[in-house]
DNA sequence: TGCATACCCTACTAAATCGATAGGACATAA
DNA sequence: TTATGTCCTATCGATTTAGTAGGGTATGCA
């Protein structure tokens, strides 16, 4: 299941995409059209900010704005940034790998194979998904 | 992420597959050979039994056993059954919908069209795999 | 009959994670 | 200089996770 940061993330970030031309925009404009708690969406817009996704700019008039173009940011690095693996298994993250303490052996492993599949599929879907594919 | 508790089930449902000629398995039998604590183990079998996927056998001699053959077991079961839904958000869930509070239309929801092409993609694996597919 | 074995079942718990909230510091436009 | 923003750390209640404890109950065997 995904975390409601990263949904709020991604319905943020879809927010800045389609008002992309018009500057920054206050954390609690995004806040109050996408219904997201202000506190909890601020410490959200940070951490995109702090990875690259975000620029922002202080004071009155200001707000936060996307630093690339829509169709230039992939749903892989969003969902890596705010959710973190893709993987179901630590053990076939490609980003965050980890040794499965109970498995002698990963390549006789039933659940890993199948658990690669599905990283697989889902990695497809989201190579192939931009931030602009979102506002359409 | 998948829970340990859906992990450890399908590793144990898989060695009872490989074993499915051989009478009712202890559960300490499956807690040492796929290193699973044993009282954890118990109570994944336990609603693995109470699910319709177990039969067992109390005393000397006891143990679990499969009611169902490995190749009529989907994995979609598997999951529903230990994982609960296999969507990544309620509001795109076959088997356990719910309404998000914070999405007026979820026709117009970016984050939801995105999210029925995970899940069409993910279902479409675990339908078309059974826990005879896992034993290969 | 008695006993060891194995599942049955409820309750509890430590630790981690989640979804926020609080509140002050700092920068900027007017 | 002041109002309006973001910046950033700290905290918190609720829930979930991954077990653990311990007694109850049924069964096979001597």
């Amino acid at each position: 299941m995904l975390s409601k940061k990263t949904k709020y993330g991604i319905k943020a970030l879809t927010y800045l995409a389609k008002q992309k031309d018009n500057g920054p925009i206050r954390i609690a404009t995004i806040s109050e059209n996408e219904n997201i708690s202000l506190k909890f969406l601020e410490s959200i817009l940070l951490t995109l900010r702090k990875n690259g996704f975000l620029g922002s700019k202080k004071g009155q008039k200001g707000g936060y704005y996307l630093l690339k173009e829509p169709k230039d940011i992939q749903m892989t690095e969003i969902m890596r940034t705010l959710e973190g693996p893709i993987a179901l298994v630590p053990c076939v993250s490609l980003n965050f790998y980890e040794k499965c303490e109970d498995c002698p052996d990963e390549e006789t492993c039933a659940v890993h194979a199948l658990m690669i599949k599905i990283r697989d599929n889902t990695l497809d879907i989201f190579r192939n998904t931009s931030l602009a594919d979102l506002v359409k």
